[in-house]
DNA sequence: CCGTCGTCTTGACAACTGTCAAGGGTTTTC
DNA sequence: GAAAACCCTTGACAGTTGTCAAGACGACGG
């Protein structure tokens, strides 16, 4: 019987308190294979990775992955929200230490192509992800939550330099993210390609482009 | 021997002149399987769409695509291909017949949304194709070829209006294409999850947004 | 009327997929 | 120390995939 999943699901929400509580060992390995997982994933995109290729790149066997989850689908589901959950709140510290408009720009725009280049996987991955939502409404429920994110913290971004310029954004959040996620993209595909330069151009391109998403003061 | 399809790309460039050459009714076949199979791809996706699929929903059997074509990425490639050159001549005549800025953002705000109403599908296989052309190295030439297409008719498109307005674009191809299409592309999320009102908000965008991209007269 | 060429169908192939049942160790519990 | 619970491996399953060879069918030219 799958009682593992569905007891760890009951588990889970208890929050068991005192000593190690076994579901602590269960979550755990779960993110350990979640984890494997995402550097597949990354690697080979939605289709492609198969459950064994995914195992194989971890110190499981391939059978263990309908221990810790129900199938392929809850496995994804999983690791690109893990991923996502922490991703959106990369550029909280910049928002939060932050005293000018300047050094805001500055920070962001620095996270902003470090994790272009450090996690060019991760992000090809979520845009494979949302692109699939397209075509498979399982998918469809995590990718609007995860683009709701995304646009919260653009908005975030945006709204806080705003402030520190003394002004207001010119734009609504929503029209703000489009706009910031199709030039990320646009970088993401100019380094996946090996194209040079396209990290300095992003950079000096959110330099360029933020003081023009707000009021003039 | 596999003559047709290595026969077919000789003559193909040879391009024959007199009689009802029998490459015609080749191309036409070709053409035609291409057709169908972009249909079956819309719906289902790269990955989703087999080649038994494809051909079920033609009037072919599975056997014929590698007659036509060497595999599936052939095919793929070239109904993609197909579509999508096209497609980036869809605001020529909106270019070429307006006469004032304000003509112009109406007749390309319209043939945007209509696009994006009318072949859905046909976008997000772009898409699809897009993305994995950075998982896979095989589809990468095809998809920073297109890309580049639809860079140039954004860049004709606001360099037009610029022109019209008697001023010149304010920012680079590239970029002007990094926004459109991230737009373009939250549109096309918001209609395939069926929210209402898309189609109106895209439509206002681009008559907010284009006066900004060109340099103040 | 025979043979040839172009066109298309059928059937098979090997590989790969997600899924899951059966069972072996290992740990925990009483 | 026996019994139960937990964790994980192995092996198999049914289905699907891209690919291709063998051959059928029809048209056309001799």
């Amino acid at each position: 019987m799958s009682s593992a999943i569905a007891g760890a699901a009951a588990d889970g929400s208890v929050a068991v308190g005192g000593r190690k509580a076994p579901a602590d060992k269960y979550d755990e390995r779960r993110r350990a294979l979640g984890d494997s997982a995402l550097r597949t994933l990354g690697e080979l995109g939605y289709a492609r990775a198969s459950l064994r290729e995914i195992a194989n790149n971890s110190e499981f066997s391939h059978g263990v992955v309908h221990y810790y989850f129900e199938d392929k689908h809850d496995l994804i589901v999983y690791c690109v929200r893990e991923y996502k959950s922490v991703c959106v709140r990369r550029y909280d510290g910049v928002i939060a230490d932050s005293t000018t408009p300047e050094e805001l720009v500055g920070g962001f725009a620095d996270k902003l192509i470090e994790t272009l280049r450090d996690e060019a996987a991760m992000h090809r991955l979520w845009y494979d992800v949302r692109t699939q939502s397209m075509f498979d409404d399982r998918l469809r429920a995590v990718a609007v939550e995860i683009d709701g994110w995304l646009e919260e913290m653009v908005g975030r971004v945006v709204g806080r330099y705003a402030e520190l310029a003394g002004t207001v954004p010119a734009l609504p959040a929503s029209v703000l993210y489009g706009i910031v996620d199709g030039l990320f993209q646009q970088a993401l595909l100019g380094v996946t390609q090996g194209r040079e330069g396209v990290l300095e151009e992003l950079h000096a391109l959110v330099h360029a482009l933020l003081p023009t998403m707000v009021t003039p003061a």
